[in-house]
DNA sequence: ACCATTCTGGAACGATTGGTCAAAAACGAC
DNA sequence: GTCGTTTTTGACCAATCGTTCCAGAATGGT
């Protein structure tokens, strides 16, 4: 019976995203919301509720875009090791566009929530270990082609590789140098050696 | 002619760098800092100037600490691998006490100023340039004793270990679990191997 | 044309933010 | 003791915070 939605939900909240991506949740503030979606502030909290559903909703989004980006690099390539430099590296590219903000979402959320949150902590933890198992899974591939030892424990490279996936995203805040960086990767990388 | 200070600066100045530590700026207020500091609003104004100046002393003071401590480790080891073992699982057992809050105030820094605060932005590359050059003054010493093998690229593997100490301070804060830092640990090293 | 509903602009809410000020209390020198 | 200086104190400031509300403009279905 009545209107139709006015402005693109989707849209906005991936303007929200990237607003709390590169600001954090406590340095961004309402009014900087309103101002970057470009919708009232009434409309923002009858769709969204709150500034922390917001946020929530906003990192639960960038999660799924992360998610669908890694493994849509992997599938590309056919070496595995092929396939983790180009997630580090490729990854880095984007850390030099300014559409995009930079260092990851999840990795700036781990240290900007209280290990007192449990809520968001546990998020966080289930997050890093989905990605573990998607490079472990990925690995296994890399054992069946031959291409990686089978004595290696995938588990703990998993582990190991999202810690070096987490450092350089650090890293890659401060200071996107993609030489550096680079050189960073293949020195990473050669625990996949046999 | 006047009185003496009524409080230990130094002390006072040790409990900011802890609150900043774990909450960051933003989150941090004045009221959270008047009330753990237990000195009055003005004399922090009167003291610190304000605000961001009590931050800047705070992290100031965090990185003299954290420099002493992490030459001391290395100090202690004649093995460069255990040193950097050491200091990798050392701090590790550092993120369970509850006296000291988790992660690192450096690394937590780096993921939550913004790019664009060029100020604090360089401070931060500063501090990351001085620790990559001690890693690289200590695995010098490695090939000097023999333990690592004279073709190794020293500045690139020390930019990757400090990456590794990043990736491992930001896993900490979520899920500090010794067992699986440490096989990450163990892994991140075995690049040291000739 | 009408109604239902959604969006807009703005004002206003109490709470909290970072920061200030004048007065009082605490001290060292004499 | 008394004076002079300086720290400490608690009240206080304007600004901003997140949030709510409402009257009117805008739009789609019937």
């Amino acid at each position: 019976m009545p209107r139709t939605k006015q402005f693109d939900e989707a849209a906005v909240l991936t303007k929200a995203m990237h607003l709390f991506w590169e600001k954090g949740y406590h340095a961004t503030s309402v009014s900087d919301l309103v101002q970057a979606l470009g919708i009232n502030r009434a409309s923002l909290y009858d769709t969204f509720g709150d500034k922390q559903q917001l946020f929530e909703r906003a990192f639960t989004e960038y999660r799924a875009i992360n998610r669908q980006r890694i493994q849509a690099v992997f599938n590309q390539h056919k070496s595995v090791r092929a396939g983790l430099e180009a997630l580090l590296l490729g990854s880095l590219e984007a850390e030099l566009s300014t559409e995009q903000p930079r260092g990851c979402f999840a990795v700036n959320l781990s240290t900007q929530v209280s290990p007192k949150d449990d809520r968001l902590t546990k998020l966080l933890f289930e997050n890093q270990r989905f990605f573990e198992q998607v490079f472990a899974d990925y690995l296994q591939k890399g054992v069946k082609q031959g291409e990686l030892s089978p004595t290696k424990d995938l588990q703990e490279l998993a582990s190991y590789l999202y810690t070096l996936y987490a450092g350089t995203k650090v890293i890659a805040r401060t200071h996107p140098d993609p030489i550096s960086l680079g050189g960073i990767v293949q020195t990473g990388l050669h625990v996949l050696e046999k």
